[in-house]
RNA sequence: CGGGGAGUGGCGCAGUCUGGUAGCGCACCCGGCUGGGGGCCGGGCGGUCGCAGGUUCAAAUCCUGUCUCCCCGACCA
């Protein structure tokens, strides 16, 4: 007997799909202060999967990590005109320490850049002590008027990173280079999701950058969702923050200095890509297990298969987790795994075993089928492989069927309804972003005639508008 | 802050209009049977009905006040 389904159709509402997926997957609960988020461990799983290719990249990017303060001195956020209004409204700020009002209260960092810059003051003194670059694995505050679990809460885990560069055109090229090399690279290559990378509008623009880079992805309903941002600060926090170093010719400069970060956020990303009405659906990359093997009944027989099946796994590399809960129903156990995106599960019952076979199941298509014991290491490994392509080729799929080019501000947002629109910015301008913002509709970024990157200061810029969250 | 809705075992809800001392589903615990898509049968644990006052012989229910949460909009990784 079918029963009702677990999830909320996404058809029917997708929010509500959003909401259950995140629940019954065990993704996440709402913290109990409005906004603050627990992490499961599953969730948490795929974090760490993202932060351990993050992190290898920026490391490659010839950053280095370190750890500042939670509690920034509040004049600290006050040093940069554009940064403390930009921050202000979301900041939270302790005013008590050791049950006494402090003298200058603290702020919990919304982000670090004044803090880290007030150091690289220190640092900096030589045009030999640069390029710095500097990454900050943290936890940051932002008081959010309306908070949802990993697309906007209150406190959210990232990295954040902040570099120091002798001359504009090297922090430029820093500040894409992230952009292309590790946050393009992860997302499409680790998470199989295609994205956008563009220029942010002044409007967008982060308080403080003179230019934002973004990567935007389209979600599962058609709207956008920001990814990953690089943001050129030229001189602006240097001058703030009074970082200078001696050039070669010995005169006094002020150094250009990028920052740049991708969030918890991320994971929202995941679960909305490729989530479908069964669950959310993980490239193996990703996945924190790749392989579930499910021992289905009590029987020695089987639990042996079982356990040699995941030994052999192991021995190849696979990262793979034994199902034995003979105590649950199988429905209940072959569905949390569903919920939960597991790439692969392998079936191994008692027929399977009179039968020389096992069961694979493979979640991006739900299909599944009996593969020969001989075969199943190999099989399964196969299968892991084309995962991560087809996945990717369907949220492309996706996003091409759902963007359409036009030319005006009522076209766009007439197609912001259901997915991207491609109007030239030469076309829009700065009066058609504020029409489109009142509808609700947003530049998620600029990009080239091409599609590509475009150059900062070309006249042929294509402003690509959505929906966003 | 503006507009809507809701607070009743862990979760989702009924009961409120018409006061009579709290119920259902899921989850959880125990036993057995099952075991190939959220299993079945039986037996259990668990709630001072958001909070504070008031009316009444009697309040989840009526009155007053208050707090909180959720959804939609304005700010945002």
């Amino acid at each position: 007997m079918p029963k009702p389904p677990v999830l909320t159709p996404q058809a029917t509402d997708f929010p509500k799909w959003y909401q259950d997926v995140v629940s019954k997957a065990e993704l996440a609960d709402n913290g109990p202060v409005r906004g603050t988020m627990v992490i499961r461990p599953w969730a948490y799983g795929i974090w760490e999967q993202l932060q351990g290719q993050v992190d290898r990249r920026i490391k490659g990017a010839g950053a280095q990590n370190a750890y500042f303060p939670l509690l920034i001195p509040a004049s600290y956020l006050q040093k940069e005109a554009e940064h403390v209004e930009g921050f202000a409204p979301e900041l939270a700020v302790v005013t008590q320490g050791g049950g006494k009002e402090l003298e200058e209260p603290a702020v919990i960092r919304p982000t670090s850049e004044t803090i880290i810059n007030s150091y690289f003051a220190k640092w900096i003194n030589s045009y030999k002590d640069l390029p710095l670059r500097i990454n900050n694995w943290s936890n940051v505050v932002r008081w959010e008027l309306r908070p949802r679990l990993f697309l906007r809460t209150t406190e959210f885990l990232w990295q954040e990173g902040h570099t120091a560069h002798a001359t504009a055109d090297e922090a430029q090229g820093y500040a894409v280079g992230i952009l292309e090399d590790v946050y393009r690279q992860v997302i499409v290559d680790v998470m199989g999701i295609p994205v956008i990378p563009g220029l942010k509008t002044d409007k967008e623009r982060f308080a403080g950058a003179i230019r934002s880079w973004t990567v935007e992805g389209m979600m599962g309903d058609g709207k956008a969702l920001q990814m990953g941002t690089s943001h050129e600060l030229a001189q602006n926090f240097a001058k703030a923050f009074d970082i200078r170093f001696q050039d070669q010719n010995g005169e006094m400069q002020h150094p250009w200095q990028t920052s740049w970060g991708v969030s918890t956020r991320l994971l929202g990303a995941a679960i909305m890509v490729h989530g479908d009405d069964h669950g959310i659906r993980l490239s193996p990359r990703l996945a924190p297990t790749q392989v579930v093997v499910m021992q289905l009944a009590e029987d020695e027989p089987v639990a042996e298969a079982a356990r040699a099946t995941v030994q052999e796994l192991l021995a190849r590399g696979v990262r793979v987790e034994l199902d034995d809960r003979v105590d649950r129903g199988f429905g209940r156990r072959a569905t949390d795994w569903e919920l939960k995106g597991a790439p692969v599960r392998i079936e191994i019952g008692k027929r399977d075993i009179e039968g020389g076979v096992a069961t694979i199941a493979d979640r991006v298509d739900r299909s599944k089928g009996p593969v020969p014991l001989t075969e199943l290491v190999a099989r399964t490994i196969e299968v892991l492989d084309g995962q991560h392509q087809r996945l990717y080729d369907e949220a492309l799929t996706r996003r091409t069927e759902r963007t359409v080019d036009v030319a005006t501000v009522d076209e766009a947002l007439e197609a912001a309804g259901s997915g991207f629109a491609r109007i030239p910015w030469a076309i829009l301008g700065v009066e058609g972003e504020e029409a489109l913002a009142k509808q609700g509709v947003t530049v998620r970024c600029l990009v080239a005639a091409d599609g590509g990157l475009p150059e900062p200061g070309a006249d042929d810029l294509v402003a690509v508008v959505a929906r966003a969250y």
